[in-house]
DNA sequence: GTCTATAACGTGATAGAC
DNA sequence: GTCTATCACGTTATAGAC
């Protein structure tokens, strides 16, 4: 078993390769010399284990929807927190999330993009949606009129919005405000409170 | 000059014909051929009229970032309108801008990401925005106090991506909230209102 | 399992006729 | 200016030795 052992650590060097190149580059962008090398490993090796290029894209793809989307999903479906609750912990688990992952959003947004099949086959994202319980929560709110804008749509694309536009403008951010690395990181660390008192005033000010 | 307006023609119609396909697949996944084909010409016209893949790109890519960029800027720099009116304006503008063209968002950060020098040489960003009226403005709502968040980079990304990520996240919202494209266009026109109204609770909430 | 060598293919670009 | 034919190159994928 020390051969597979040996199997399964090339494997996940390949693996993490890729998802290093790929979040960076994205698919058509990307060679797989440019895995292989970023590995450390031949160019054989990647058809070994993952057949193709595509094949091992899909993999990666897959991975990075189910962490993105099922974080997501826990912290909606857990019965045990409020609403404002809720909040704080979305943002704070995504903006930890991108600010060790920069370049996931972007990938995620882009790849989605092309290759939109991909990823509407694999989850069923719109029950998961409308059957969560975060549905329930906000619908008791809204009927308590604790929350006076009584679209849950609009309410989630505010909070993604306002988490994941920084991390996918960041070049642009950055330069238009001089920002380095460090300070931005720190903006983003800020958001993790304040974000949650936008959203509050948010769904009290339509 | 009949062959002039001819020549300007083909020039044009392949210019928009790259437009079309670029905004959709990115730079690395068009092949010269299927802008050819999205124009109704031959292959061999486009590097006629544009040396190379990469030329035309550049072109294509310019102008979109001084349409988007510069409309922005020409709504900060007018001193003719207050911080609220300029809210709508900026508002108003992109949601209309990106219903028209809904691929342009996510063209623009997919490409930021592959060619960052491509944007920051073109535009000197960081002057344009420090030095705009929009942060004169901004600077005397918070020393009168009538703006509790008082860092106007916050204030703009916050602006953006209530404007811009439902279009960059469009694929999974219409998914994950069952939705058509006439329906997400009817609540992208109700959030020329909401974006204004909610930005004022947020830079008063902090 | 890992390497080298190479096949098979797609793509950007050009030469040259019209 | 526009077309057809083709080159030149880079890339994915595989065959076969080790």
């Amino acid at each position: 078993m020390g051969g597979k052992d040996i199997n399964k650590s090339t494997e996940e060097k390949i693996k993490a390769a890729a998802r290093t190149v790929l979040y960076k580059k994205g698919f058509a962008a990307t060679r797989t010399r440019d895995i292989a090398e970023e590995a450390g490993m031949n160019l054989a090796l990647i058809n070994y284990y993952f057949r193709s290029k595509k094949k091992l894209f899909e993999i990666i793809m897959s991975e990075t929807i189910a962490v993105f989307a099922g974080k997501l999903m826990q912290i909606l479906n857990d019965q045990a927190t409020s609403l404002e609750k809720k909040i704080e912990l979305i943002a704070a688990c995504y903006i930890d999330m991108f600010t060790e992952e920069p370049e996931m959003p972007t990938f995620i947004v882009s790849e989605i993009r092309n290759h939109p099949e991909a990823m509407l086959k694999r989850i069923p994202v719109k029950q998961a949606f409308s059957q969560s319980y975060f549905i329930k929560q906000f619908e008791l709110a809204v009927a308590a009129g604790k929350v006076t804008e009584p679209n849950p749509f609009h309410f989630i694309m505010n909070l993604l919005g306002l988490i994941v536009f920084p991390f996918i403008g960041k070049p642009m951010l950055m330069a238009s405000a001089g920002l380095n690395k460090t300070q931005f990181n720190q903006l983003m660390q800020e958001r993790k409170k304040s974000i949650p008192i936008w959203i509050k005033a948010v769904i009290k000010a339509t």
